[in-house]
DNA sequence: CGGACAGATTGATATCCGTCCAACCATCAA
DNA sequence: TTGATGGTTGGACGGATATCAATCTGTCCG
């Protein structure tokens, strides 16, 4: 088990991306992997007041649905939007997506 | 009742557009409405093969998340996409979700 | 080794969603 | 008014989802 499981580029499918887009919270956890262009650490420290196993199912959803990558970094996780993938599969998707979630609240982890 | 009701530009909701967008059907509406450049009768005539309520409530679901307006016209409705209330409250996000959903199947109505 | 830590997995629960069916309502034409 | 047509509404039902709580796995440190 080394890393998790994640769709090809290819395999990417749009109503499972627009699903996994259409949840408050994942859009919020996607707006700050956006807004730290890349890296965060899934679980506790997301700054969401939500359970750490509900954190864990909203990771693995963007994860299965093909929006993010998960690197195994010792006991954390680096969690990074598959912004190419997703550019190259739908292009300008996830960019009217970010600019349509707005600014995010920023001053979370910083 | 005149017009049924859907929501005013300023309150159309990120994560109900993706909501509405997410599923296959509604997708496959959107498409042909698209490629209809605005009208479409909603129910039966939509080439779908889904029960004629099941349509209805995708056609609620689109218009109550503010993507499409309907116009009461006789005994049928006029759907037609949003397209300019929501490119000014999402700009790109309508057209990267055409623009990924593919050639629509057409041969539908022409 | 043993404890602490990060996160995943599983189970339970309540809710929501998509679909169908049947009944209903409004409009158009005789 | 009667009947046919296009859609909507409400109920039912199976399946998915979001959430939490408790437990498990794997890693780092001493």
């Amino acid at each position: 088990m080394r890393e998790p499981w994640e769709p090809a580029t290819a395999d990417i499918e749009l109503p499972q991306v627009m699903h996994a887009l259409a949840d408050p919270a994942r859009l919020e956890i996607v707006a700050r992997l956006a807004s730290l262009d890349g890296e965060s650490c899934s679980g506790t420290c997301a700054g969401i007041d939500l359970h750490k196993s509900t954190l864990s199912h909203h990771y693995r959803v963007l994860r299965e649905a093909g929006v993010t990558h998960t690197t195994i970094e010792g006991r954390s996780r680096r969690v990074r939007l598959r912004r190419d993938d997703l550019a190259a599969r739908f292009p300008g998707l996830l960019d009217a997506v970010l600019a349509a979630v707005g600014p995010v609240l920023a001053d979370a982890g910083s």
